[in-house]
DNA sequence: CCGTATCCTTCGTGATACTG
DNA sequence: CAGTATCACGAAGGATACGG
């Protein structure tokens, strides 16, 4: 049942992100798309269709779409069915590989949503800091203090 | 000691990265870069200066190094100390919001590392798919047969 | 040492139109 | 419905040179 598929002497490679031609770099790319999270997160639970997918995604276009599915059905993160019906159906589906994945992004997703308040104000707080840098007293005869 | 600082009559929003409008998008977007991983990643432990940063990452050049530190600085992720020497000395340090995100990251390199193989042979399979699929008999006069 | 400024090339992205 | 093809544009990214 499990025999082992003969291995073609496979070197033990340890992969390292640090490295500028590791393969890795380019996992990060596909991982770190901000398509790709949505995509992953929408499949986790539930099979969809293309159509269903694109309405679920705000702002996606068609190609970003077709791109993003190939991509994560290349990789072995998805897997795509087609029905030989007519009009055609085309159904995406999460793959086991996939699955190892998409709790990751959906921490993403969720920091990303749980700390936009505080990121937000880091912002306000840094262009102000630079915007008074800049120009020290222009705004108006008020000092600013910050504490 | 935890006396509220008052707040300026929030809305309690909640944000939805699905929304094509929302922040979180370009949360996702900073997050998901892979230079974001990595210079996060660096710093997670301890403070370091730019040119360690850049020696450290393979193939950043100090333009994109720059940038990156930038936008985690402005975001709140990182603190930038510019110590008045000559010649000039700078570290960065991760901030106490950037404390709660680089632990998600790391496991995205992780995974990145660790499933490498498994997404480079199920590349490789979709290209040969792909190959066949174009090119029915074309390689050879042998039938590949899947299964 | 730590940047900024500039140029230049490449890539990603969206809009649009067309096909099985 | 679910794509593919093409074009056109701006942004991303690298190389180089210069500045505090």
């Amino acid at each position: 049942m499990l025999e082992q598929i003969e291995q073609p002497l496979q070197i033990v490679s340890s992969w390292n992100a640090y490295q500028a031609a590791c393969p890795t770099r380019l996992m990060l790319n596909r991982i770190a798309d901000k398509w790709t999270v949505l995509v992953l997160g929408l499949l986790e639970n539930e099979t969809k269709r293309f159509s269903t997918l694109q309405r679920e995604i705000g702002g996606i276009s068609q190609k970003m779409l077709t791109q993003t599915l190939r991509g994560l059905e290349r990789d072995g993160l998805i897997a795509r069915t087609v029905y030989p019906e007519v009009p055609p159906r085309v159904e995406y589906k999460i793959t086991p590989l996939g699955n190892t994945l998409v709790g990751l992004l959906a921490a993403l997703r969720d920091w990303s949503e749980t700390h936009m308040d505080e990121v937000l104000q880091a912002q306000r707080d840094y262009d102000q800091a630079q915007q008074a840098a800049s120009n020290p007293e222009a705004a108006s005869g008020v000092r600013v203090v910050r504490f």
